[in-house]
DNA sequence: CATAAGATAGGAATAACTCCTATTGCTGAA
DNA sequence: TTCAGCAATAGGAGTTATTCCTATCTTATG
């Protein structure tokens, strides 16, 4: 456990967001400025090795870690890509209700919400309302409402 | 609709796997050689644009298509990445029941089961077994050529 | 103190797209 | 029939996220 791979540890368990590789070398950069992203990439895949945390591919492009490591639910934000945690515990009904709709011999299932956070809700929120105004002083008519 | 966009969604519906871009391209290659990566991609975009097909990010790295438009839900082969669907109408309570869990605003949901496809068990079977003659026949001594 | 194993930094390589641009090919008016 | 206008295409360059490579550095051990 070097220094690197602690910090790594602990960058991972203060954010509640689960961050993808980039956000982890962002955050350890602040305390470790001479940090190499592949020490962080090569630190990441070892501890998913060695099942101190794990990887989770939602969504796409991006690889997003956690350092809780029990099966879970969750939910990522359409806009900004942000991942968080539903605290539940994974029904296992849903994959034998499943199982038989396919000829492949089923290993596990991934359920995952799909919404706006609350950060991108206000922040649309806000360039609505800019533009309401905008569009109100240019028609002199009021749109504020959007659902 | 021109003749290489006719023939990317004749290949879409033709494969019942969800193919790739790069599958796409292989698929259409073999009846319009000279078409480019780009226009493929070109065109899967502007389908999807138009509700004619759909995009699915579905684990990671790579994105599928899919000419069933409808929302349904997809087994996905741990190996090989194969996408098939599962012939379901998506559950909405599951939505209901997760969408207090969090503060987002939920706007959907995605599951998928995640397995070993038919053919990737049939190709385990047949290493494990040649494996498996190899083992005895050399008595497991060179095992650690990689790990 | 030597040395070997393991880790790190930095950069090159790769994969899967995405963007840019010159060329092609179609359509409709003259 | 010709030709302007314009969308679509081919080909290649650029981008992003990740993986691979290698020289250098650290640490544990005899």
């Amino acid at each position: 456990m070097t220094r690197q791979r602690r910090v790594i540890l602990e960058v991972l368990e203060k954010l509640n967001s689960h961050p993808t590789a980039d956000e982890v070398y962002e955050a350890v950069r602040e305390r470790l400025p001479r940090i190499s992203l592949s020490t962080v990439y090569h630190n990441l895949e070892l501890l998913c090795d060695r099942g101190m945390i794990q990887m989770l591919e939602v969504g796409c492009s991006k690889k997003h870690f956690d350092c809780d490591t029990r099966d879970h639910y969750h939910v990522r934000c359409a806009r900004c890509g942000r991942v968080e945690n539903l605290p539940i515990e994974p029904f296992s009904y849903l994959e034998r209700a499943l199982r038989h709709l396919s000829d492949y011999e089923v290993t596990g299932h991934k359920l995952e919400l799909i919404g706006i956070c609350p950060q991108c809700r206000q922040k649309e929120a806000e360039e609505d309302s800019s533009s309401d105004a905008e569009a109100a002083r240019e028609d002199g008519e009021e749109r504020r409402r959007r659902s």
